[in-house]
DNA sequence: CATAATGGCCGAATTAAATTCCGCATCAAC
DNA sequence: GTTGATGCGGAATTTAATTCGGCCATTATG
């Protein structure tokens, strides 16, 4: 019954159409949700209720899925980010793999298309650490190799943005493709 | 002993040592930073200025980098997700590759020890608009090869966690190290 | 050992912001 | 032209953030 009422919601609110102003506001949000109606009433040209409002639709609807502190992994003594690609014998998305997501060092999980089959985005303590999750990744029925990325420096981190880039530049040796 | 320099610096420099309170704070806030103080003092065992005096404190030494809005990826139309691997020839922190960052589809970029130079995370409309990124990096020198791996489906995605797994389950098959 | 001095906390008071309420304008459907 | 729905702004109200002063513990100092 509970999920009933989690389904008739969803469908209540369908894909509201994120307009200009709200990928405005998002824009502003995403830089800093600290800031009062007032303040991202005037930056987007809003009074504080209107903006309020907008704020609550984005939420309601999903586009803001959530307001989190941005904590700075040194702060917190992980300083070691890595990527590690598995490839997997058979189907890689097994409960036994998926159940690593409880280690609060396992940050991303993906399935993906290419030479392997999942990608993990992990930080952790030390090269200990990350040997610990690596030995615990190979104890995992189905999962035959692991090939490690370790973060030397990290130039760009930041969460979504809203904008888009329209144009890209094309390059003249590129032909122009039907779709 | 006299330690009296160190501690004009420490002080000067509030590189204070994040304690268990604050490793709960943080917990909490990564989850939802809209709660009011008084809620979030009720679950840490603090009163409602003393858990504000904390955060204050977190945010001033940098713990906390910022607060922000988490927003949906297909809300703002951009449902690809691709990890991008670069080889360069040289050194692969050039200026003029840097200069992705300007991009919104660009999300992170790291240097790596592998087989690879460098790993871009980035995040498009379609594969049209990846193609795009794509023939930017192609043209920008130094830049000999990439390999992207193109997100499938995710099953885990999100900040930084403040806990940390102190006891890896150690596999029987592996040696103890000497460090 | 005594005694400042500091840092962190709490309760109460004050200030600021979130939230509600209501009237108005716009636009689409009929 | 009428009607209904939607989004907005201004003012009022409720709630939370922020400040303030005093208390207690720990630590430095004579």
């Amino acid at each position: 019954m509970e999920t009933e009422t989690d389904d008739i919601q969803r469908n209540k609110h369908p894909a509201r159409e994120v307009d200009a102003v709200d990928r405005k506001i998002l824009g502003v949000l995403v830089e800093d949700a600290t800031i009062s109606y007032a303040e991202l009433g005037e930056r987007v040209g809003l009074s504080p209720p209107a903006a309020h409002e907008r704020v609550k639709r984005l939420k309601r609807s999903g586009a803001i899925r959530a307001t989190s502190a941005i904590i700075d992994p040194r702060a917190i003594k992980k300083p070691l980010l890595a990527f590690v690609h598995i490839d997997t014998r058979g189907w890689g998305k097994t409960p036994e793999l998926m159940a690593v997501s409880k280690y609060p060092e396992v940050e991303e999980i993906h399935t993906v298309a290419g030479d392997t089959c999942m990608l993990l985005k992990v930080r952790t303590e030390d090269t200990r650490a990350l040997e610990g999750l690596l030995a615990r990744l190979y104890d995992t029925p189905g999962v035959t190799s692991t090939r490690s990325y370790v973060v030397l420096s990290t130039y760009l981190e930041r969460p979504v943005q809203p904008e888009i880039t329209s144009e890209w530049p094309a390059p003249k040796h590129m032909a122009t493709p039907v779709y």
